[in-house]
DNA sequence: TATTGTTATACTCTATAACTATA
DNA sequence: TATAGTTATAGAGTATAACAATA
């Protein structure tokens, strides 16, 4: 038989489907944030905020898997959309805080249900003991293979 | 208790977690493919000519879910990297097709290869039970759901 | 008029590297 | 010098809309 460089199924790999659903599942969730003026990762960025108070760009960056240059622009068109605030850290004059305003922390339930909705939408129909394999499978992989940064588009 | 406008918590979402893995799994794809100067998108427009021989940029964007607009783009770039042909269609003037070169033809085993190595590096490590129920689920999902455009990104 | 395809424009996401201010 | 952050630049991916050629 011939060697290796046939070109495999595609379809066969693990990897092909689970960019197949999880474009789609996204995709929709966009679009529906989008109707509140809002992306993904912009999205992700508040979520994080609101459970932490104030985060140093910094840090956002190192949870989020992305560079310090990205945070800012993310930043930078959040304040615009006046869902958070950039202070400067008392204690060092290099550093930043970015935190999120009184509407921007209102906003992110609403986004929540929105993702709430979207996984009913792909999800619910599943058999909840398949629901529940998947979902372990999908945290064994994170955990075995020490993922690390959120993901976000 | 309060009201549905608690923002639950994310990590219970089944998509968070497809998108994690799926992000990981793709960027590590994207790294590979890179070394051989194609990107994720372009691999697939490859993958998608070496079956067919040619295809109009309609039917791309089509199978792809991308517009007639993108595929252009993405096939300008490919041909000045020579892996693709744009001809005239002799039937009718309006239709162009698009088809790989010798070499684009020749780089898609190499591609595959990548394809596969990236699958067995995030699933070879799962029971073969647990891998089965992970690919019948997600086709069950594209399949209830109807999903239909490629995985591109 | 309808269809095929390309081009123009714009915006998000992202990276790398240069730069500023502070430590 | 090292660190925190921003800004400049660039390129991929994508969309919409305007446009050209042909049917």
């Amino acid at each position: 038989m011939s060697s290796a460089q046939s070109a495999s199924d595609l379809t066969a790999h693990v990897g092909y489907w689970l960019r197949y659903v999880s474009n789609h599942v996204s995709q929709a969730f966009a679009r529906k944030v989008e109707a509140h003026g809002v992306t993904v990762a912009e999205w992700v960025v508040m979520r994080q905020l609101l459970e932490e108070k104030a985060l140093a760009p910094s840090q956002l960056a190192d949870r989020m898997g992305m560079t310090r240059g990205a945070i800012s622009k993310l930043a930078d068109r959040l304040i615009a959309k006046s869902m958070l605030v950039r202070a400067a850290d008392p204690k060092d004059g290099r550093a930043q805080t970015l935190a999120l305003t009184t509407s921007g922390r209102a906003l992110v339930p609403k986004l929540a249900a929105l993702a709430d909705a979207n996984d009913v939408e792909f999800f619910a129909h599943l058999k909840p003991k398949d629901r529940a394999t998947l979902l372990r499978i999908l945290r064994e992989i994170v955990k075995k293979r020490g993922l690390k940064s959120l993901p976000v588009d």
